[in-house]
DNA sequence: ATTGAAATGTGAGTAATCCTCACATTTGCG
DNA sequence: CGCAAATGTGAGGATTACTCACATTTCAAT
């Protein structure tokens, strides 16, 4: 199997893997590196992150990193990757059953309080999210990732009021979705409790545009 | 006239002016330095800003850069505080004759238009507001502002309202100016169609908060 | 006008850090 | 076994924020 792209990233453009593992050993050294990026992350904040700490903590040579990552943006965004895969998958088994307004309402609710939980519990995710936002690169797959998420809800939408404009319906839920991610990095800046309040503002907000229109 | 703050930042804390320019001579010199890395952030972005450049540009050596400002955030810093300053008495002359609703839906209509043009307008304010997000100083100022902002929201939602908790609407102005920001930090980064969609559907989902409570 | 101290100005040099590259080692496969 | 591809290494190149020892200018007090 020939590794998959190798497109060194230039412009303020993707960063995929320099060259794909494909063997077992490496393999595993790039899980390590990327266990000791996440633990690194989570201690000191992205910014911080030393490529050679990386490095030393999985146990590999700085060249070794480099094989696999053309530049430190990559490993971030290889991360970043890998929970909005799982947050994703969880917001459309969420969605993908809802049929009325009262189950849009449980399940929208419900979706919003494990999102925060998420954002509360992943120092990774939290400082990807609200620290990092620097990069271009991850600016765009954090909107990519917006848009999919917020066509779930589009698609739930659309089998509550078929017969409302579709484009209307794709910008309320595109809007409501950013919003809500951007209720929640407010929330997790300031204090638990204000967050909490925040957060429960935002959902009454949300639910009221989602279901009445 | 002694100096004022020298407090050198540290930890991810202030970046007051190592030395505040006393003489005149030095105060030009300091203009020269904020408009050449105004004009550096306005065509490279603020990540791309080289402080040589900004001094070269400014006709000065790099040491007298460093004598005024501590360090690249502060720089960056001093010119996001003259936007913020600038922005917050816009805000407090267009809400403070609010009395009524109609008045109120204007006022603010008006106010998002307006702040939604600056954004577009000005290519430092985006890219410190968007892009240099990573550094925690910033995102204070933002979230100090962004209170001071929402505090004459409140003052105008108190006078429509006098009956109503005055802690449930400090949460809801607060939330909503947020996210007008995020809605708008969202609507410059999309193509400027689709922004001005969002930018109204933000407008209106806003409005109906704030006069149906 | 003199003078001396404070303010201001300079730019070569330091330190930190991302990333490269020439070369060594290991693996898979005929 | 033999060889090509994959993998591994770490000293060093390149960039850039920032420092510091020293030169020059301003200005108030004498």
């Amino acid at each position: 199997m020939e590794g998959s792209a190798v497109s060194d990233s230039q412009d303020g453009q993707i960063a995929s893997p320099r060259r794909a593992p494909s063997q077992q050993r490496s393999r595993e050294r790039v899980e390590r590196m990327l266990a000791a990026a996440s633990a690194l992350i989570a201690e000191q904040g992205s910014d911080a992150m030393r490529m050679g700490e990386v490095a030393e903590r999985a146990g590999v040579s700085i060249g070794s990193l480099y094989q696999f990552f053309p530049d430190k943006r990559a490993i971030i965004w290889a991360l970043a990757e890998r929970y909005t895969a799982e947050s994703q998958a969880c917001i459309a088994t969420a969605l993908a059953e809802v049929n009325d307004a009262e189950g849009l309402c449980k399940a929208f609710s419900e979706l919003v309080d494990t999102y925060y939980g998420m954002f509360l519990a992943e120092p990774v995710m939290r400082d990807i999210w609200s620290g990092t936002q620097a990069d271009k690169a991850l600016r765009d797959l954090e909107l990519a990732d917006s848009r999919a998420n917020a066509e779930f809800l589009t698609a739930a939408l659309k089998r509550l009021r078929p017969d409302a404009d579709p484009a209307a319906l794709d910008a309320t839920a595109f809007l409501i979705w950013q919003m809500g991610e951007a209720a929640m990095r407010l929330a997790i800046s300031v204090g638990r409790e204000e967050g909490d309040r925040l957060v429960a503002a935002y959902k009454r907000m949300a639910l009221r545009e989602l279901v009445d229109g």
